[in-house]
DNA sequence: GCAAAAAGTTAGGACATACTAACTTATTTC
DNA sequence: GAAATAAGTTAGTATGTCCTAACTTTTTGC
């Protein structure tokens, strides 16, 4: 009866609980590309007190999760690494499947996926995958990582960083405000359109922007959530 | 912040945990139709140990999801079974939906119905329903509640009780054991199939059955987990 | 380079869920 | 109807995750 328990006690193969798997996912977003994530980071993100993080943070560190110094902050080790990234695509695979395969709209896939990701088997991922033909991005366009762990990490510029003049392909928007991205939506600065800075106003003042025939003016904490392809500047700065 | 907390206070209202909806779903289960489910049979359904479920049901008690009276079982009360009925829709329009949108085989739709149940939303469980067409019972025959919460009830004979000599058609199969599940396929003793029962062999022997020119031969014990709607007797018993 | 501020940690506790061991109540059997 | 058996409960404990309060370490700003 306790080895029935114990059954697959292969270490760092027991399955993942879904408040381990959040910090993985956390801390994996936070150092994307090798920086290391502050206790306090983690907390903000989860919505969690500090002091829990030091705690899990720890046991994290014990089945070999992650790498943990005292006071200087975590960093995923491969097999954290690993995890988090199976996280993800199980993530973003739900929510492109979400709104391919069952006509959810693109601001609430995020939440439900959130729940999703935990419950879902890795074949029913692959299976949703290959229904909607196996998508490279999300619905906010954020790149979903293979199966074999391998995810594109291009670091794209913001809306709020495109110099006055340039023009960028948006690739990707941030993911979980639900309210932003009915916004987002209703501007139609959505992943794959065209747009064009055409003047920011100083001392943190509205973005005015150009996408085909329409012009809008946005603020820089939304046009920060937007990310951009920069394209070859056709026109120089002017504005 | 602590009122951030206690948000939607609204007696009865909270979100349940899935170790809860699944008590209730077995209550349910064993109590279908009236009858008091006894703790051991919770616990012997639920793979827990009988203490764990005395101080369960205590709770469950206590948020008024259960009448429990000591020594003597407990009964669902009509906000129990609301929630048992709401954990077992969701279930069940999980596993159509796997199998018919995701090609998911008959005998894996349980097991990753049985975690899914707990982290779908409503909308996301009628999207599914809508999706394939609001089917009425799930890939073994199994009933699906509505969303008000109203359930078919009726009682099917198995093919255990069967007369000899008597045909039926087969309306539901038990859902957990996915070898049992495919064995029966192999014999194609699925939801719809017409079935005699052509003879049966003293001290539970073997029931040998006819299904259009197939004949075959099962144990009592896989007889007594295919349910059938007897049809007129047409031969009355011969064998 | 030291004081104030920020960041992070430990201590101690809560809650949900499970367990085993020991006990109590109910049912069955003669 | 009393003893044996079955069913169910309580007591005490463990684990995972979270919290607040108090403390320590690091960083920042002059």
């Amino acid at each position: 009866m306790s080895a029935a328990r114990e059954e697959s006690r292969v270490p760092g193969r027991e399955p993942l609980t879904a408040p381990v798997e959040d910090y993985l996912k956390a801390i994996y977003t936070i150092g994307k590309g090798s920086g290391a994530a502050a206790t306090n980071e983690i907390a903000q993100r989860l919505a969690l007190a500090p002091a829990s993080v030091s705690g899990m943070v720890r046991r994290l560190a014990d089945q070999g999760l992650l790498a943990y110094e005292r006071y200087h902050g975590v960093k995923l080790t491969e097999s954290g690494r690993r995890a988090a990234l199976r996280t993800l695509r199980r993530h973003r695979v739900i929510e492109a499947y979400l709104a391919e395969a069952l006509g959810y709209p693109w601001d609430r896939v995020h939440e439900e996926a959130e729940r999703l990701e935990h419950a879902a088997s890795d074949e029913l991922v692959d299976r949703m995958a290959a229904t909607i033909g196996e998508p490279e991005v999300d619905p906010h366009g954020a790149p979903i990582p293979t199966k074999d762990g391998s995810v594109d990490e291009t670091v794209y510029t913001s809306l709020a960083d495109l110099a006055v003049g340039a023009s960028g392909v948006v690739v990707r928007v941030a993911d979980e405000d639900p309210e932003m991205l009915r916004y987002l939506g209703e501007l139609s600065i959505l992943p794959g359109k065209r747009i064009t800075v055409k003047s920011r106003a100083p001392y943190d003042g509205p973005i005015t922007l150009g996408s085909g025939r329409q012009e809008m003016s946005i603020g820089p904490a939304l046009a920060a959530h937007v990310l951009v392809a920069p394209l070859a500047d056709r026109a120089g700065k002017r504005g």
